[in-house]
DNA sequence: GTCTATATTGAGATAGAC
DNA sequence: GTCTATCTCAATATAGAC
């Protein structure tokens, strides 16, 4: 959520913003450029198409999803607590580019085709899934769930509860981590003798 | 999955798998006619536009739902068994109109703002979210989980996994139902003392 | 770097013959 | 009930003046 600098930015910050809300297709260039300031004709200065503004909203946002789980994932913790930092990460990302995660979780199908995205999308998911494997092996993770699955609702439930959440500041970006983590670690039952604090 | 019966139905059945294929927007209806095997203008003798099309889609998948969980209700088990029994009719639901499910998990953005769909959905979710309030008044389920998160979770965990597992028929509608009802009480960790045999 | 003007394409929809 | 032909409109994109 960060300023746009320079009119290049603002283009990408203004489009973001549309493609979230009424989905990429849905948006034309015209509609962005009212947005902006300028005409339509202005915005091909800066782009060669409408797909590569699309483009750089999602690179921007794999980067530095990949970048975070890197971080992560070197510090070589054990299942439950990286599960919890991977969480954490994907929350991070989340708040700093909402718009950005919006069109990851809800446009995938008009993404699907493009090869750049293709790259990104699912070295982010082998993260997941590598961890699942892991937890699965060591025991730590029940085998009889499909990790496909396993990682969607993971997706899922960070997107919705941080989208849910982060209106009211009732709980911080930790808080929902642990609850997250709590809800896949301990299930949807009340438990008069859960520990922590949770906020989901 | 019926077979179509009159060409109406085979336009609608062609459509729908269109729709949850490459998304309603960028389904033309010239590619519908094609596939049906006619040209473009006949559609028109059926359906006055394409987003009549889509409707029809959509109220007959709504109508089958809303039929499917009046009988559940109507039994007035308790708030687990209720939820065991609601994924299983979804799940049911999902089996019969694979096309229609996947277009109203994944299509939301270009349903949200016609009228007759947002009423039917609307009761759709009224049903899991009082399902929700009733759990936790009783003190089954956690009451610092959102809601709406929770509903959300249960309906992608349903569609998702229907649509990873169905293809090898190592597992019966039944036998997922169980596995979904079982994550969501018990969660994710292995816990050795667990009873039944999952398949999710 | 932005605008004006316009080319180009593609899509939904219609009229009327058969 | 289907086809031919076409209308209309909207959207992406371009060319060239300023």
């Amino acid at each position: 959520m960060t300023e746009p600098q320079d009119r290049r930015e603002l283009i990408v910050a203004t489009a973001a913003e549309m493609f979230a809300r009424k989905g990429i297709k849905a948006t034309t260039v015209r509609e962005i450029a009212d947005a902006v300031g300028v005409l339509s004709g202005s915005l091909y200065h800066y782009f060669k198409s409408k797909d590569e503004i699309v483009q750089e909203i999602l690179v921007e946002f794999l980067e530095e999803t990949r970048a975070r789980y890197a971080e992560v994932l070197g510090r070589g913790d054990g299942v439950a607590d990286t599960l919890r930092e991977l969480v954490l990460a994907s929350l991070r990302v989340a708040s700093q580019r909402p718009y950005a995660t919006a069109i990851y979780q809800n446009q995938l199908q008009y993404l699907i085709d493009r090869p750049e995205f293709k790259e990104g999308s699912a070295e982010v998911q082998r993260v997941w899934l590598e961890l699942i494997a892991r937890g699965v092996a060591e025991g730590v993770f029940r085998d009889d769930i499909s990790p496909r699955v396993f990682y969607r609702l993971i997706r899922d439930a960070v997107w919705m509860s941080w989208r849910d959440q982060h209106s009211d500041k009732r709980y911080s970006i930790e808080q929902l981590a642990d609850a997250i983590t709590s809800v896949f670690l301990d299930g949807f039952v009340a438990r008069p003798d859960r520990v922590t604090a949770n906020a989901l």
